[in-house]
DNA sequence: CTAGGGCTTCCACCAACTGGAAGGTCAAGC
DNA sequence: GCTTGACCTTCCAGTTGGTGGAAGCCCTAG
C-alpha cells in the first residue's frame, strides 16, 4: 500500500502520516522507487492513532498506548492510568473553559451592543479584579 | 518603570511583556541605557491584556479589543461581536471536550485496571467505529 | 511522448509563549 | 575602586501537532 491508500483507509492526511513516521510512530518499508510501503499492520496502527488522537491523547500518550497495545504481557492498569490522567486533564480544561464561559456570558449579556461606546465588557477588562492585587509588600 | 515593575504590577512574566512588544501590543519607551521604560498607560494596557488573555481571547482579539478600548467613538456592538464569537468558540470547545470525556470515562470505567492484559480501552482504540468507514466507492 | 496524478524531500509557518546563553548596567557593600 | 548580584538586553531554539508549498522524481494512460 502506498501512502494515499493508507490515508484513505485511516482517514488521516498523507502529510500527517509522514509526520507520524518522522516522530517514529510508524515505520513503513520503502519500495525500490523510494515510495513508502505500508503493511496491514501499519494501516491498523494508523487507524489506532487516528482514534487515539480523536480522543485527545497526546502524541506521547499514543506512543505509550501503542507500545502497550503491542505488549501481550501488559497490565491493563498501565493503560487505565494513562487514560485516567488524560481524563483529568480534560476535566481541568472543561472547568477552565466553563469559568471563562460564565464570565464572558455575563459580560456579553450586560453589553447593549449598539452604536454607543459604553461597554461593560471593556470596562471589566480595564478594571482590576479581586485577587488580582499584585504582591507588593507581601514580604514580612 | 522598568520591565520588572510592570511585570509585578500586571502579573505577566517579563518574557511575555517583551513578546507583546514584539507583536506590537505595547510600545514602551527606551531609556538611554537601552532599558524599556513603561508609562502608567503601558502598565494599564498590560493589565488589560492579562485579563483578556485570561478570558481566552487570542492575541489578535486582544489587538482589536485594545483598539476599541482606545477609540472613544467605538460602537459597543463591535466589542460585543468579538466577545460573542469567542463565546461560541468556547462553547464548541467545551462540547468537543465533553464528548471526549464521555467516551473516555466510559472506557476507563470498563477497564479493570489490574495486572491482566485484557483492556477494553485498547480494544476500543483498535476497533473501527460506526461512521468511520472510509469513503471508497462513494463516487457514483 | 506527454500530461496527470501520486510520490519524494525540505523548508517555512501557525499560537503564544518559554528557556537559556552571552553579555551590558546599576546600586550596595567592603 | 572593585566586586557581587540583581536586573536588564538581544538572539536563538524549542514547545504541540501538524499544514502549505516548492522543486523534483515516478508511473501510467492516451
Amino acid at each position: 500500500m502506498n501512502i494515499g491508500d493508507v490515508a484513505a483507509l485511516s482517514g488521516l492526511p498523507a502529510k500527517t502520516i509522514r509526520y507520524y513516521e518522522d516522530v517514529g510512530l510508524v515505520k513503513p518499508l520503502r519500495s525500490t522507487n523510494g515510495y513508502r510501503t505500508f503493511r496491514e499492520s501499519d494501516a491498523h496502527k494508523l487507524a489506532f492513532l487516528g482514534r487515539s488522537r480523536a480522543l485527545g491523547f497526546s502524541i506521547e500518550d499514543c506512543r505509550n498506548l501503542i507500545a502497550l497495545y503491542e505488549d501481550e504481557k501488559r497490565a491493563s492498569a498501565e493503560v487505565k492510568d494513562i487514560a485516567e490522567q488524560h481524563l483529568e486533564r480534560i476535566d481541568d480544561k472543561i472547568a477552565e473553559l466553563k469559568e471563562m464561559r460564565a464570565t464572558l456570558a455575563h459580560l456579553v449579556d450586560a453589553c447593549a451592543g449598539d452604536h454607543r461606546p459604553d461597554c461593560p465588557i471593556l470596562a471589566d477588562l480595564a478594571t482590576k479584579h479581586r485577587g488580582e492585587e499584585q504582591l507588593k509588600n507581601t514580604a514580612l
